[in-house]
DNA sequence: CGACTAGTTGAGGCCAGTCAATGTTGGTGG
DNA sequence: CCACCAACATTGACTGGCCTCAACTAGTCG
């Protein structure tokens, strides 16, 4: 374990712990005691838990949200096979959802952004099945799912909205399970960098011009093929005039080319 | 609407309805309001969403149960758009789940036996964005969503059991997109042959020998691959004498050696 | 500067897709 | 009951898209 006492941004309020969760180099978690960040002045609370709860119901959630916790780039937020307590929604940064296996790749299962809550695939057993990891630095709040769960009797809106993030949460799976199963290298590229600038658009950035945070391996294993594939894609759809690529920074020039691609068109031959 | 009129097996207890939605021939779904057929007797009670719930609560849940319905061979529970008002128990049957792209192909999602729950895909916009047709004869308790979301305020032990049977077809999403982006026709196959039996086995069934309910079209959709290859892959296990197929009775003659080509060893080389 | 990580590009091979012919099964009507 | 038809399944020959292996470049950090 090298490094394990260098200061990464000392607890900001004068609390930090190690939660003996680590990545594979330096990185660690820091729980802060935030005393002033609130649902109610949180800039993707539209995109999260307590979108549409009135001001009382989200005064009650909010004293729920036992702690911060910052995630440095390439740490882990949680491990597979860890206990589950806690649901995490994603304040700043961006997270990636993986499953290791026996030979030590990975295989991404999703990548989640602010607004986001990740750890869904806990409650099943009580235990999480996958790792979480940073993709840069990441700051999320901690949500004990038990005392969700309890609040959630008494606040019907609270309770349809975990209902509705679980059931998109699923929604996006099963996206994730049409690209995989029916399209080819182009298609799931295409597709990936669409809904990749239409979740920046929400969240109030750039549809078109964005910056990656996952490697070309990440993207790869996320869509089921290998780094070389992604890379060359990227090049091809760049001369083709469809996009623009320097390293991670990717703006997209033809919204409408991309969508012809990934829109619809499954399994079809065609696209050349 | 050819055969709109045809009598299907009129409705046992005196009641039917055609529920307006109906497969591509003259399957339809009769509606059944049954008197004697409770969760307490139910057999798959223990697989499904009563699972370890107190008798009094059960009961309540029980009186939930607006009508059971029957969904013949091929017929649609549901359409991908249909407004989202019921989760559906299987009791006895089987469903798939898929969704039909604009080149007619369709991709299965999903196959579901007695004791799973569909529509949870539904939540999230108010809307199905799957179709659930009938593999066979099946019958499916309706669950009219709101109702059993205020009886889960009551009981947090139904609660739970949402929560959980939810997370657990993510986590069963999750799966299926690791098999989709990481395995080669062969894993795919074997891992699929052991899920089926072990869900065989979990209802009683032998975990060896059965019969699929699924054409090669249909578990080539589901696994991302071509009947033709599916098939091959079919006759290839055979003579390896790890199975025996005879059309879609399949009987499993070397777990050990299936599980190791499905059970591991993703983007392996290797299996030869 | 050397070591390392990330990314690009090329050459070649293989797995699975495609196309096509044939066999099998099950349901329907004469 | 059998003949017929359509849907389902098997098998072969060929093709091609993506993977594999490999060389090289660029940027970063001690």
């Amino acid at each position: 374990m090298p490094h394990a006492s260098k200061p990464v941004r000392p607890g900001a309020a004068g609390y930090a712990a190690d939660l003996a969760v680590r990545g594979r180099s330096e990185a660690r978690i820091i729980s802060i005691r935030n005393l002033e960040i609130h649902c109610q002045t949180c800039s993707v609370r539209e995109l999260c838990l307590p979108v549409g709860l009135a001001t009382e119901a989200m005064s009650e959630l909010d004293r729920l949200i036992g702690h911060r916790i910052r995630v440095t780039k390439h740490a882990a937020l949680y491990r597979a096979g860890a206990e589950f307590h806690f649901l995490y929604a994603i304040h700043t940064g961006m997270l990636k959802t993986s499953v290791v296996m026996d030979d030590g790749r990975d295989q991404v299962m999703g990548y989640h952004m602010s607004g986001d809550i990740v750890g869904f695939d806990g409650i099943d057993n009580e235990h999480y099945s996958a790792d979480a990891a940073a993709l840069e630095d990441t700051e999320v709040c901690a949500l004990p799912f038990s005392s969700i769960e309890n609040l959630a009797r008494t606040l019907p809106s609270l309770q349809r909205n975990l209902s509705k993030l679980i059931s998109s949460e699923m929604t996006q799976d099963r996206g994730m399970m049409l690209v995989l199963g029916s399209m080819k290298a182009e298609e799931r590229m295409a597709t990936f960098l669409l809904n990749l600038g239409d979740r920046y658009r929400r969240r109030g950035y750039s549809q078109n011009e964005f910056e990656l945070r996952l490697t070309r391996d990440e993207i790869g294993s996320y869509l089921g093929l290998r780094l070389e594939t992604v890379s060359r894609i990227f090049s091809r759809f760049h001369s083709a005039g469809l996009i623009q690529v320097q390293g991670r920074t990717v703006k997209l020039l033809d919204l409408a080319a991309l969508k012809v691609l990934g829109g619809q068109g499954h399994r079809n031959p065609a696209i050349s």
